[in-house]
DNA sequence: TTGATCATGTCCGAAAACCGCTAGTTTCTG
DNA sequence: CAGAAACTAGCGGTTTTCGGACATGATCAA
């Protein structure tokens, strides 16, 4: 019942991989706070097959070589919860959505902010791409990884021009709060 | 993932029984209240083995040929509840046991209270014998099948004349509240 | 453009209410 | 005076309720 995890480096900084042998079960942060996601019995392997995959897709995309994951996931949080995540992971690569589009998406016009709270709970980080979901001004407003982090992943996920214009400006003002 | 129901006569009413692919999950009485026990997506299906296996026994008991039951239980409950019911199970036939006596076999002599709510949460009636659990005093305090109802189940189970008298006296003053 | 304000849905933790009790009183009968 | 009801405070676990915290968004005023 216990957890296998692994530590690798990366562009945005360290990450924590955590699998069960159902699939993958989350991508922390180096600095993410501990209370964010609560996984319990930790066990350091270096070999899980789950893991090794997720490293070399991870490389993969942050070598501009991969614009889809494929590995199985094991996320475990509420309904509502459950329902963001799979949204999130209908977002394509290079687009991005508002927190209320989420929510109107869901059945739930209103529940925008309740759709940025489950973001926030957001396991998988990078894979379910909750860094595509940004205000409906442009601002970035939020990331566990930081805005910095944030900025970086949208800008590598840049691929026309018509879109590389709003993103440098959105950078900018994210950048400089 | 679905439950198994059918709904049987019996000398105490109408008895409603659910079953698992695990076990018997529950005998509810024919009055008894939605809240007390929740289940979830029951399905009519006479002829479940489990479902037709218990009928037979209880049939068996209200004959007075039967004072065990032999039948594999499902029952889900918090971690104390499942101690509780754990302790009913293990009062023989024809005795009876007070809610602090429980309490205190648990290892909480001060926690007859909850072990009268947890009591009140027992799923599986007259098999899981809650009808055995009475007042310090001697009165019957409580029934989700009505005192009426508790009263016969222990008079079905009495066997020795020293017990007989006592618990007419009880059923007197049960009923006359 | 920026900031303050308010309404919104979900989740979580704390606090309160709820019970199938009990032992110790007080009160009331015969 | 004995004995039975009536009353009370305290007990432990579960459930319900409530109040805030949020990775928002629409509106309004400077």
């Amino acid at each position: 019942m216990s957890l296998a995890y692994k530590i690798i480096e990366s562009p945005v900084g360290k990450l924590k991989l955590v699998a069960s042998d159902k699939g993958l079960v989350a991508i922390l942060w180096g600095n993410d706070k501990p209370r964010r996601v609560h996984l319990s019995e930790l066990v350091e392997n270096k070999q899980h097959p789950v893991l090794l995959k997720t490293e070399r897709q991870l490389a993969e995309y942050f070598a501009g070589k991969r614009k889809e994951f494929s590995i199985t996931l094991d996320m475990r949080g509420t309904r509502f919860q459950n329902d963001v995540w799979d949204a999130l992971l209908a977002i394509p690569f290079g687009e991005t959505r508002t927190y209320g589009q989420l929510a109107k998406q869901l059945g739930k016009p209103q529940a925008s902010r309740a759709v940025g709270a489950a973001n926030g709970k957001n396991p998988v980080s990078i894979i379910v791409p909750c860094h595509r979901v940004i205000g409906s001004s442009g601002k970035l407003t939020g990331f566990a990884g930081g805005l910095e982090t944030k900025a970086h992943l949208l800008s590598l996920e840049e691929k026309g021009p018509k879109t590389s214009r709003k993103l440098s400006l959105q950078r900018g003002n994210a950048l400089g709060a």
